[in-house]
DNA sequence: TACAATAGTGTACCTACTTGCAAAAGTAAA
DNA sequence: TTTACTTTTGCAAGTAGGTACACTATTGTA
């Protein structure tokens, strides 16, 4: 009863970080900013499959929740730098390990 | 470009994973896994908030995908057994540094 | 003069994920 | 006799997540 009640527990306190980065396209996201920061239109070249909508909206998601930052230069036409706050940086053992488990077995 | 290209072709496999492990609770599941076979119950009990309906159909998800198998027993009441495979075994390693970054920064 | 480029916004829509509730079967225990 | 236990399924419904497409501003280039 011991060890299993701790397993509910890291489930319960897992809940709360997959609602941030559950999202279709957010793990994707993050893998592709893991090395170096991209400016809007790359990292949209980057995911493939994903639209305006949804990236814009992804993004602003996981800058509200420190996991990536945003910087604007008043540029023509305008440049937007995304990269990975020391948070979102940390997700890379997570990443490296999922795409190993994509490459051995998908 | 060529690290570019890298990246997008690396996402585009792990999107297929993420297919199928993308789910609101896959994760979760998979993570209460990890300790050893659970009956449904028991998986109900585990995964707090999730309901009859979504576990059923995510069970029969990733058992259609070999990330757990399904060993029903004619007992009264009915007793039925789950447990991953090898392939779902080796997602560990993701879901513990999961599990380690939601503790970090949670 | 027309077009391309960037980083979004506005509007409208859609569907698929997710939920809630009830019910089945058969035995054991109160 | 009633209730509980387990593993589902059926039905009906809701909501949020995701999509499509057009449009803005400003400058440089062909």
């Amino acid at each position: 009863m011991e060890a299993k009640k701790n397993t509910v527990e890291k489930i319960c306190e897992m809940q709360t970080a997959l609602d941030i980065l559950g999202g279709k396209w957010t793990f994707l996201i993050i893998y592709a900013l893991l090395d170096g920061k991209k400016r809007f239109k790359e990292l949209e070249r980057a995911v493939t499959g994903i639209n305006t909508r949804m990236l814009v909206k992804e993004l602003k998601n996981l800058e509200d929740h420190q996991i990536l930052t945003r910087t604007a230069f008043a540029t023509v036409p305008p440049t937007v730098e995304y990269s990975l706050t020391d948070k979102g940086r940390d997700l890379e053992a997570t990443m490296k390990y999922l795409y190993k488990w994509t490459k051995d077995w998908m």
